[in-house]
RNA sequence: CGGGAUGUGGCGCAGCUUGGUGAGCGCGCGUGCCUUGGGAGCACGAGGUCGGGGGUUCAAAUCCCCCCAUCCCGACCA
């Protein structure tokens, strides 16, 4: 194709209100615009993009039998009510009435509307396993979409829905998927790592998601540098060697003043403790009510851990108000010594000797505060947020951080849907089960940006060639010189012949305007018709690594082939 | 949802404090000349409801109120 041709309007400035690099660079470079907070139209050379990625998918997909289909993103309420979320969601769910006032949502997932579909026109075993999938627009209502297509409110998704007889059918599957997105990512040529993933307080019995490693990440992987160990898990399922150390000598409970302080920091510092010795009491707001969580000074409460623990379906600190009308004293000031609310006693907590908690009472704290003796210890467990440093679970080696975008998940649903769909079998008794499920999904559009995040210098994109929106350009230094441009269209016509996806930049632009487009794009290579084709040669060039060949005219092709599947 | 900021031609911005002069600059765009190995030069030119609505005033891009949009930060670790 002929870049005179193409719309690919590229800018010279950065937009205002790009901040992330991918964000940047998919706009200068042409390949999308914005139309509202989170919604993009993507232009020719991303729609490129995304037909590569689909193809991946899609072929790795069928080759583990999957069946695409096409369902409707405008789904009716009852749908939701049936499986209970069009009430959980909340304001994520984007929802629209219709000209009679009914209820409809532009769908953020599909389990609803598949397991529908199955439990109509599935009924033997004998149709089992069935995998499913599609690969389209799926909508969440960002309460702040940002980051460009890293976190929009229209995205574009692959997922596949897995309908077993039993959970070892469900392994099977999962463990087929996994291994699938292991070959989509590589093939994508994405630097990304596959961590355990939280399973959330409902359902499900393993998770893992695929993390492409990137510093814009917004998820936070924690892992294992041990090499033969491998730890890996995302933030909030990470756990860490239980390693309990006794703070303090028991002593006399003691009520301190400590007027306005109320952090950690401040406590820490007017009382000359260690933040390890201070046991933090956080009051959460539950369903069920009120709970405190008892956590050590320098830790973090992890919240998904809390949430399960508790198999509560909400959790959220509690406001100021209450957690004075709770403990009497406002937030700063919270201790379990005469607590009346159920707490949840992080492990590390129950091994402190003597600690530092707040008294329930404005600018005063405790001293000497023994679990067990000035508070009741019984609901003991893990809550804490793992962190760098920390031993490793399974070799204790100390664990480190990095962050990520999350570009795959899969996810052993279990029964949950299946069962509040109907969405039964009959066994070879004729007796009836409902399905086990799994879902397994990729952000596509959200995998073009990871790509750019990963893969750009200062002066553009480097497209992976297996996704880039061409494999080569052809670009004549001087549109006026009637050799060089007869050479760049023999070139890019050998180019073609050849099988590769080739642009040819026959603007009438000086070079300079052409080179710099042709970096900010970042098509993987470049031949270049300048003043060596008066011998016969064109210039070779990869964007990623800079090198460049003079070679013959007829072993263009050769070497562009080369460069592009190295 | 809370806080902050911004909204002036396709993009990036100035002008607003202290109301009144032809609404300006760079880039981009069109035409012509010229130039051709890293976003050239000259000339001419097109293009703007100053986010929208209301108000104050003889007079509003500029002051006041409301609304909308966009971006950033935060969303409470006691």
């Amino acid at each position: 194709m002929r870049v005179s041709e193409l719309l690919i309007p590229t800018l010279r400035e950065v937009p205002a209100e790009a901040e992330v690099v991918s964000h940047q660079l998919l706009l200068r470079a042409g390949f999308i615009r914005k139309v509202a907070a989170g919604v993009y139209t993507y232009l020719p050379l991303a729609q490129r993009v995304l037909l590569k990625l689909v193809a991946i998918i899609r072929e790795e997909m069928n080759k583990e039998g999957g069946q695409e289909i096409m369902m409707p993103i405008v789904q009716p309420a009852e749908l939701w009510l049936r499986s209970g979320r069009w009430d959980v969601y909340g304001p994520e769910l984007l929802r629209l009435n219709d000209r009679h006032d009914r209820a409809f949502c532009l769908s953020p997932t599909h389990e609803e509307m598949v397991t529908a579909l199955v439990a109509a026109e599935v009924r033997s075993y004998k149709q089992l396993p069935l995998l499913l999938y599609q690969i389209q627009n799926k909508y969440r209502d960002e309460r702040r979409p940002r980051f460009g297509l890293l976190r929009g409110r229209e995205f574009i998704m692959k997922d596949l829905y897995s309908f077993h007889r039993d959970e070892k059918g469900l392994d099977i599957t999962y463990r087929a998927m996994y291994d699938a997105y292991t070959r989509i990512f590589t093939r994508m040529g994405l630097g990304f790592r596959a961590v355990e993933a939280d399973t959330g307080a409902i359902g499900g019995n393993a998770s893992h998601e695929f993390m492409v490693l990137a510093d814009s990440g917004e998820a936070v992987v924690v892992y294992c540098p041990n090499g033969s160990c491998g730890y890996a898990a995302n933030e909030e399922k990470a756990d860490s060697l239980f390693t309990p150390e006794t703070g303090g000598v028991e002593g006399r409970l003691e009520l301190v003043a400590t007027p306005g302080m109320r952090t950690v920091g401040e406590v820490t510092r007017f009382l000359g403790v260690g933040a390890k010795q201070l046991i933090k009491t956080l009051l959460y707001q539950t369903e069920r009510g009120l709970v405190a969580a008892l956590i050590r000074g320098d830790r973090e409460v992890n919240e998904v851990k809390l949430q399960n623990h508790l198999g509560v379906l909400s959790l959220e600190l509690a406001g100021a108000e209450a957690v004075e009308a709770a403990t009497g004293a406002p937030p700063g000031f919270s201790g379990p010594v005469g607590l009346n609310v159920p707490a949840v006693v992080d492990r590390e907590v129950a091994a402190i000797e003597a600690g530092v908690t707040g008294a329930n009472k404005a600018d005063a704290h405790y001293l000497n505060v023994c679990p067990g003796r000035d508070f009741p210890v019984e609901d003991v467990t893990d809550i804490r947020l793992a962190a760098a440093g920390d031993p490793c679970p399974r070799c204790g080696q100390p664990l480190e951080t990095v962050r990520g975008i999350e570009v795959g998940q899969v996810f052993k649903l279990g029964e949950k849907y299946s069962r509040v769909m109907e969405a039964f079998y009959l066994d070879e008794q004729g007796t009836k089960h409902p399905m086990v499920m799994g879902t397994y999904g990729i952000g596509v559009s959200r995998s073009m940006a990871a790509a750019v995040e990963q893969n750009h210098d200062a002066d553009g994109i480097i497209w992976p060639p297996s996704i880039a929106p061409f494999h080569a350009v052809v670009l004549p230094v001087n549109d006026q010189d009637a050799e060089q441009t007869a050479a760049a269209r023999r070139v890019y016509g050998a180019i073609t012949a050849a099988g590769l996806e080739a642009v040819l930049d026959d603007r009438p632009e000086r070079p300079g305007v052409k080179f710099k487009d042709a970096d900010l794009i970042g098509y993987p290579v470049r031949v270049t018709a300048g003043r060596h084709t008066t011998e016969g040669l064109v210039e070779v060039h990869c964007r990623e690594t800079g090198e460049n060949v003079l070679v013959g005219e007829g072993e263009a092709v050769a070497a562009v082939k080369r460069l592009i599947e190295k």
